[in-house]
DNA sequence: CAAGGTTGCGCG
DNA sequence: AAAGCGCGCAACCTTG
């Protein structure tokens, strides 16, 4: 059922077999390390078990890269976190005080697995791979995580969210291992047609690209001649006061109110300065290796559940760069994501069938606004995002109260969300990941007496009260998108002869490269697991979970 | 001069 | 401070 890895003397790994609670089974194997791979082959081959260990990201790369997948796993780093802070183990005998699982490796240099920079410390790696935590140890931890979740309030859905983030955990090693289909070429001749030749990094001095500096000098000529620099919001502010251009900060959309001629270059030079630095030319020899992209992910590193990234700004990707991202030849790119997936989410929560009533429509907001905006869809996006933000003020406020009559039951449940926060208490998604709680500081402010403290605690209560608001909302569509994401793995797992390939995944939106005459097939597994997370996650009800999917050459062309 | 904070902008 | 959530990163700027 289960198989635990872990480190022991010497260079060897021990295998354990453990039963359901996670008691030892059958003997421990011992193997080397360099036979690790086969070993696992070995045994996933046999039984396919439940592979157990401290963390994904120290074992899965490296079996990745000696070609060894597993099709399940329960990262216990992942899991500890969720166990320690979730509202449904309140009554068990987890521990709440969360002390992460000790990092087995050095991490000086970070992303020491990170293929980028493999070749750097081939060498070091075995020599300063630090032993992770003992067998004996590893085990006592999944026994009480298995017991946590058994004697938790809800059983099945925190072993569903579980098994999520561990798959979630193998996703983002193989996500990583794959790479994102990147064309060197085409984001140099994007780069060299926005901002001019490569600069020579060799010579002394600031370098910036023809483009840029040609827009600089006009700037500079418009705001009167005098030396500055640009990429100082100070010295930018000063140039544009001395110029009578009256703003208060130096961000775009506030300069865009300006009528002043200066504007125009200074907002396109700032645009070329953002591509120039965030994905220019040192970004590609950075982060581009053989024609693709391998960020690192952080399953869970959101509070809310969702990934973040490391390194690249990989869930950052602007639109400008998109068309750089191109399937090999004789492949496509199948991008596909939820569609207003968080008002969905809301309504299952709510069980609001008002709501559900529009979101029968593809576009849920078009839905919404029949139904109470006259027809005004711009007006009912904003509403609805009002309404899981906590939008207060501005137009998005003043629709509000229209909003909640027409929805009480959806608008009440983020309301309830709020006023929890507002309370410090916490709030859990429908999986069970509660949100932290409120800190010490937090606590001492709302207990403060004088008029001023008050105003500053009010002030915190209520942000802490949009962010609990959001949080439930937002983390579980986080643990939709995973149950997507793993059922999606499941079902390209089971038909390896279609040959296509997760390669990105961002929030609500997965990309799969896959040869052209597998697509048909893939994109029916794309919404066939959006069918069974939704079903995973709230059962059977009636409000449909529509995936747009966009079958493409390159990544610009969707959406 | 390294560490940490701020500004601004990219994404959902 | 673009009305309201969640992030990462580069560059500038301040602090120790």
């Amino acid at each position: 059922m289960y198989i635990l890895l872990a480190d022991s003397e010497g260079g060897k790994v021990t295998l354990t077999p453990l039963d359901a609670r996670g008691e030892a089974q059958a003997e421990t194997n011992l193997v080397d390390r360099t036979n690790l791979p086969e070993a696992v082959r070995d045994r996933e081959s046999r039984n396919s078990p439940r592979w157990v260990w401290d963390r994904a990201q120290n074992w899965y790369p490296a079996l990745l890269e000696a070609k060894v997948s597993v099709e399940r796993c329960h990262d216990l780093a992942l899991c500890r976190p969720i166990l320690a802070g979730s509202e449904l183990t309140l009554e068990t005998d987890y521990p709440r005080d969360f002390v992460p699982i000790e990092e087995p490796l050095d991490t000086a240099p970070r992303g020491f697995f990170n293929p980028n920079q493999q070749s750097l410390f081939d060498d070091l790696d075995q020599a300063s791979r630090k032993r992770g935590p003992e067998s004996t140890e590893l085990i006592a931890e999944l026994r009480a995580q298995l017991e946590a979740v058994s004697q938790s309030k809800n059983p099945q859905r925190l072993q569903l969210l579980l098994a999520a983030e561990s798959a979630g955990a193998l996703i983002a090693a193989e996500m990583q291992h794959s790479g994102v289909p990147w064309r060197t070429d085409l984001h140099e001749k994007l780069l060299e047609e926005t901002l001019g030749p490569r600069p020579d990094s060799s010579a002394l001095g600031i370098q910036r690209p023809a483009k840029m500096e040609a827009l600089l000098a006009e700037l500079r000529e418009k705001l009167g001649g005098n030396p500055f620099n640009p990429d100082s919001p100070q010295e930018l502010m000063r140039a544009l006061h001395r110029a009578g251009i009256e703003v208060k900060t130096t961000r775009s959309w506030e300069l865009q109110q300006s009528k002043h001629p200066a504007i125009a270059p200074l907002l396109a030079y700032k645009k070329l300065s953002r591509l120039f630095s965030a994905n220019g030319w040192s970004w590609l020899e950075q982060w581009v290796k053989d024609g693709r992209f391998r960020p690192e992910y952080v399953v869970g590193g959101v509070v809310s559940g969702r990934w973040a990234s490391r390194g690249g700004g990989a869930l950052q990707i602007p639109k400008q760069v998109r068309g750089a991202v191109h399937a090999d030849p004789g492949y496509k790119l199948i991008v596909a994501d939820a569609a207003q997936l968080e008002p969905r989410v809301l309504t299952a929560l709510a069980q609001d069938s008002k709501m559900a009533e529009a979101a029968q429509d593809h576009d849920l907001y078009a839905g919404i606004a029949a139904q109470g905006f006259g027809g005004d869809r711009a007006k009912a996006k904003i509403a609805l995002l009002g309404a899981m933000y906590g939008a207060t003020t501005g137009e998005s406020g003043r629709l509000m109260p229209q909003l909640a009559r027409t929805y009480p039951q959806a608008v009440g449940l983020v309301e309830a969300a709020a006023r929890a926060g507002e309370r410090g208490e916490i709030v859990t998604t429908k999986l069970g990941r509660s949100c932290p709680p409120p800190s010490e500081r937090w606590l001492q402010a709302q207990r403060s007496t004088t008029e001023q403290e008050q105003r500053w605690a009010d002030n915190l209560a209520r942000s802490r009260g949009r962010f609990t608001r959001n949080f439930v909302v937002q983390g579980t569509a986080a643990e939709w998108a995973s149950c997507w994401l793993a059922e999606l793995r499941r079902g390209l797992r089971a038909r390896p002869g279609l040959g296509a390939e997760l390669v990105f995944f961002l929030h609500d939106e997965v990309m799969v490269h896959s040869p052209e005459s597998s697509v048909e097939q893939v994109n029916e597994l794309i919404e066939g697991a959006a069918n069974s997370a939704a079903e995973l996650i709230f059962g059977k009800v009636p409000i449909n979970f529509p995936v747009s999917i966009a079958v493409v050459d390159h990544y610009d062309q969707a959406k």
